[in-house]
DNA sequence: CTAAGGTGGGTTGTATGCAAACTTCGTCAG
DNA sequence: CTGACGAAGTTTGCATACAACCCACCTTAG
């Protein structure tokens, strides 16, 4: 994922276009050239072409030779291997968080008992993914390796094209994301892996679901 | 990491570049310039620039405003970090591949073969490292994990960067290499997990020695 | 009717001009 | 001697012009 610091223009063109492609379905499978993009954004190709270079490092767009920025739609295939891949990082970040023997959950308890807090509404549906995110991140955090964290930022910008806000609609999906963090929480706390590994399973095989059902 | 496809000059001037600051120690800790690169490449700067972004996604330059692209040198700890993260994958790769209970290395068996027969000499270190390379990525491959081999891929290309050429020069080395992968393969097709993942574990440890030892 | 060939429209690829921002270095006051 | 200040030079940021290329459509010969 490609940090947000840098140049005004390319920044905005990076941002807009990646929400584009993240939040927007109906242009999956479609091509986004950058005539369409200049006349969109207000700016002039060169920003554009940059961000969509950017874009394609991420793997969000594919660029084809005079044709445009393919927004190649999600395929249950890239969502399984995608949750294959988180699973695996995150339980390895939980063995190293146990051996370290030093738990340090603090702030992933604090995002925890913030979410906890949180009136449970549409409105409030980016809030719980945003804290979502960082409960996890925090956790991958913990175990100290930055080449590690970096490799699943990247990951998780792929849950939020393979549709992940649409898991939350249901009503009780935020309970239940509750309650599988806290269960993850405190395994943590009590030092057992096999507690902390099957938790984190389960909450993951619970989202796979989700998304690949839509 | 990038494709290899696309417009010629761009994809000139991000292979020249990449190699660049993948083999030339003595530009580790400056910065380059676009107009430094002109010159160099005798190409024009659109081209320069966009490869400019797609080697900064792939980590191996920071692109500073108004100052150029530096070359930050690489460091032990982020050699530890990489590390690291090649085992964890290299380990739940050797997991899916024993669990699956297909062990399909007749790819790398071939590989392995043909680094037997290379002869020792400074001429076909190139040769080494291409077939070592191919050698671990085949194994990521056969894991059927497409997110996995991608991130696997990026991860090989640091090798490059931490001076991976300066441990093959050793004249020991490859004979040594080839014993250690020899014990993976043979690990591998006993189907025993423990002796593979003892094997690779003692295949990398002996790798980050020789980096950090530099 | 079919297939080959050409032509036009549209899109990206590359080069370049200009503006803005930053760095650097020299100068001067304290 | 040190620090602030300012001006010149350097570098990137952005815009735009033009070239190259691809594709789709139309025409035409068989």
């Amino acid at each position: 994922m490609q940090t947000s610091s840098g140049p005004a223009a390319r920044r905005t063109a990076y941002e807009r276009l990646r929400d584009l492609v993240l939040t927007d379905p109906a242009i999956q499978g479609t091509f986004l050239t950058e005539g369409d993009l200049v006349k969109r954004f207000g700016l002039s190709r060169t920003p554009i072409r940059e961000a969509l270079i950017m874009l394609a490092s991420d793997g969000l767009v594919d660029l084809i030779p005079h044709r445009g920025a393919y927004i190649r739609p999600s395929d249950d295939r890239e969502i399984r291997e995608t949750m294959e891949v988180r699973q695996m990082i995150e339980l390895d970040t939980a063995r190293q968080i146990l051996d370290s023997g030093e738990t340090p959950v603090a702030v992933m308890d604090d995002l925890y008992r913030q979410q906890v807090e949180l009136p449970v509404s549409p409105d409030t549906i980016p809030d719980f993914i945003s804290l979502d995110q960082r409960f996890h991140a925090s956790m991958v955090d913990a175990a100290g390796n930055r080449v590690l964290s970096d490799i699943y930022t990247r990951l998780r910008v792929k849950h939020v094209r393979f549709g992940i806000s649409a898991t939350w609609t249901s009503a009780d999906r935020p309970t239940q994301v509750l309650d599988e963090h806290s269960r993850i929480l405190e395994a943590l706390k009590s030092g057992d892996y096999d507690a902390t590994a099957a938790a984190i399973r389960e909450h993951i095989a619970q989202t796979q679901n989700l998304l690949l059902s839509r």
